[in-house]
DNA sequence: TAGATTGTTAATCGATTAACAATC
DNA sequence: TAGATTGTTAATCGATTAACAATC
């Protein structure tokens, strides 16, 4: 956490949820989902985390962060869990995003977000590349960049996927800002440097690489 | 950590590289190799972490683990720190790994690596949908599943890649076991039960997105 | 030498885990 | 009531940050 966002935490005097607790959240909702489809109406936090290998306490104070209570004895309501999860973390209604870049991953995300759910619904994707301008991704139009601007006006979009090449990556970025879009999920490697209010959640494939990688050789020695 | 890494960490007392700051590796690599290329021999640990938004005495902790020394008034050689990052990474020899689910994200990770080092190579690509059977994604055969077996025989994979549908996600892990595979990076739902020694990394991309999303709707409260 | 930077050691901060009272 | 489970409060653990000595 930032220096800003730690006094705006503060200022606001509430406490933010953990980043380690909300990376756990969908977790915990995939998993109830399933149950519940199997037709289990309680749940008790030892079980879930059982299956979820993980600590029952610590499930206990996850999941207290929708406000759901459980029942001595009986657990959580499964269908109740399952809509403060989605409420919670915003699931549970449109979440409307740009994705800039129609790159092997911009594509790949476009068309995980149809079978899985991700929280986010790109609507439009803009690249430079005229051979994919025009066409369609599952059912989102790839789109001339240009186009960006014009389409920002209509629609405030406010969050958007950056999957562009790297070079292009802080420039593309402030012209999303400029566009009024609040947080990006930024898939290159580069640091944007963008004013503070604008969230950034960089996620790069290659840290997750390094960290098998790491305990793969770890183990041989 | 589970209880099993810990006590092998405590019996090869030898301590294990902190999961937060394996994750930042790569990042300093990808940066080190952008100012290398520009000319710049030497570089400072607060100049880096200026450029990378992190704290200067962190980058001296991060890079201690490499085992390069810096000059006091000089800071780091470039060249000496890129090489032992990747020594250290593993990025500097071929990781060869399979992967299950010639999907999108699956497609996409494929791709991706010829573009970014991710660290791994996919060397073969497995799936049981008959129109993807055959076909070859940027250089990689996609090949029938069962062929795995046989396969995993000849070449001695460690590393797999998992990105099938949740719901056969345990059983195609078993697979991977029984052929020999050590570490499997998981982009399925699904928390695979493995017997200890199995290195699995989960990533789901849902995750992020939550994080996003709380923060962003966060902000607006 | 003076000054900037590394590198180590200590302090802080935050998340996880443990303990236990409350509750159904 | 008895017993299992929640939920809170305290203890532990680990990573980050700060302080400062060592060094070129």
């Amino acid at each position: 956490m930032t220096k800003a966002t730690k006094v705006i935490a503060l200022r606001k005097n509430r406490k933010q949820v953990p980043e380690p607790t909300l990376r756990r959240l969908p977790g915990y909702l995939f998993f109830l989902e399933k149950v519940r489809e199997q037709g289990v109406m309680n749940i008790s936090a030892p079980s879930i985390g059982k299956e979820l290998k993980c600590d029952p306490t610590q499930v206990v104070k996850d999941l207290a962060v929708t406000g759901v209570k459980g029942k001595p004895r009986v657990g959580y309501n499964t269908y109740e869990l399952c809509h403060a999860l989605e409420d919670f973390l915003g699931f549970n209604h449109v979440n409307e995003a740009f994705l800039v870049g129609a790159g092997n991953l911009g594509s790949a995300l476009m068309a995980y977000q149809e079978h899985q759910t991700l929280g986010l619904k790109v609507i439009a994707a803009f690249d430079v590349d005229e051979t994919k301008i025009g066409q369609h991704i599952g059912n989102t139009p790839v789109l001339e960049y240009s186009k960006l601007f014009h389409l920002s006006n209509r629609l405030d979009v406010e969050i958007a996927i950056l999957t562009t090449p790297n070079n292009v990556a802080q420039e593309v970025a402030e012209d999303l800002v400029n566009c009024g879009v609040k947080a990006i999920w930024n898939f290159t490697h580069e640091i944007l440097d963008l004013p503070d209010h604008i969230i950034i959640q960089n996620t790069s494939m290659s840290s997750f690489a390094a960290v098998l990688l790491q305990r793969l050789n770890d183990s041989k020695k």
